[in-house]
DNA sequence: ATAAAAGTTTAGACTAGTCTAAAAATATGT
DNA sequence: ACATATTTTTAGACTAGTCTAAACTTTTAT
């Protein structure tokens, strides 16, 4: 398995319902930044190794090895976020890119002992699920922000955007997993909200309560 | 950088005293297990970039800039040794496949986190000492124990071949870093040698007494 | 000193992954 | 329903890194 097909693997599970959906080339292509015609070329090495299921002009989705493969890769991903945040110092927008590296490191041996070394961790810094060896993660229940009724409040359990860019921004107005966010008001006009947390109310776009998951209470 | 010009320049670091001295197209293949001709190539890579110093058929040195590449990734693979054994319960013989992927991972604030982590080691678990950011290390005073006279003694501070199945003799046979070792006889015929450690005696063939070094006492 | 051997480089080909440009298939709007 | 727009695929080319085979240099041995 080389470097790439890890990532379009990634890509494709993402993109559909953990892979079950058929995604489309143009889908892919953007996600990878690369052109279309790049990732029928891979598409077609993927499907040949029955990792994808690909028919032409149809899309494509993953098979059940191809899953295994993704989860095992989000798996690793995942781990070394925890390991860089909790045993490094490595903050949660720092993570990412040294992640995308790591995830690539072949070793059962090296995944399981720093599974262990963490203490099996359930979720990585920015609240998404850890896949055990078999695939199976547990997901969080969460409700997008931008969804919640005003008077509502709920705990800030996850972000859907985990780029460097937009977790600074959550950092600098202090919100992190575990605040407790409560919707003052929403404006229909364009969408934005009114929220409250820490004793202090702060204005958001669409583009950022779009981003942020809570959990109700 | 890519990830075969930093084994390149690793091999000829290791292959000429610490890259000052010029060595061969052949030497260098057969390091890494290629053709001359790939080596060929890729050196001119490496000249053009003012990694190395090449003569047409005179060898192959590096440059101060090759140099410091090559000890950045010797730093990189002894610290993620270390991690591998005193973090994650690897054991000696474990580590050197999975640091030779990890020493290309490319993030200067992953690597001195992880040195702090560590403790800041000067050596990692084979005894080769750890160069800092500047490539300065403190090499272990040391002889190899193939050259030691009979009813010398000394403590083992490191192994020439960190290849799995070395380690795995000398683990086999509780020697260790650190196990105090005497010479009570060397055979003149095949250079074979009688050592005492433990309260045990060992004969060992001279393939192992030359890839063993201790410091003499 | 010169022929043979050994070592090194060059030339040309191959693979993986990518790209552009053109062709083919599907989707959309009236 | 049909023309147009969009999406997808194909064809051919390019780069990095590798290989084989042939040519060239250097070393070694007589």
């Amino acid at each position: 398995m080389t470097l790439s097909e890890e990532n379009y693997l990634k890509a494709i599970y993402h993109l559909g319902k953990q892979g079950s959906e058929a995604v489309s080339t143009n889908a892919i292509a953007e996600q990878m930044e690369t052109k279309a015609s790049s990732v029928t070329d891979m598409i077609k090495k993927l499907a040949e190794k029955d990792l994808a299921n690909y028919v032409k002009y149809q899309g494509t989705s993953l098979t059940k090895s191809g899953k295994l493969a993704a989860t095992s890769v989000i798996r690793k991903h995942r781990l070394w976020e925890v390991f860089l945040v909790e045993k490094l110092g490595f903050t949660w927008d720092e993570v990412h890119d040294v992640a995308e590296q790591l995830e690539h490191i072949k070793s059962e041996k090296l995944i399981n002992q720093l599974d262990q070394f963490l203490g099996f961790p359930k979720h990585d810094p920015h609240g998404d699920p850890i896949p055990d060896k078999d695939g199976n993660m547990v997901a969080k229940e969460k409700t997008i922000l931008a969804k919640v009724n005003p008077n509502s409040q709920g705990v800030c359990v996850g972000v859907n955007d985990s780029s460097s860019d937009f977790l600074k921004y959550l950092s600098k107005n202090d919100i992190e997993l575990g605040t407790t966010i409560k919707v003052l008001a929403k404006e229909s006009f364009d969408d934005s909200m009114t929220i409250e947390f820490n004793d202090k109310t702060l204005q958001i776009s669409k583009l950022i309560s779009n981003n942020i998951y809570i959990k109700l209470i």
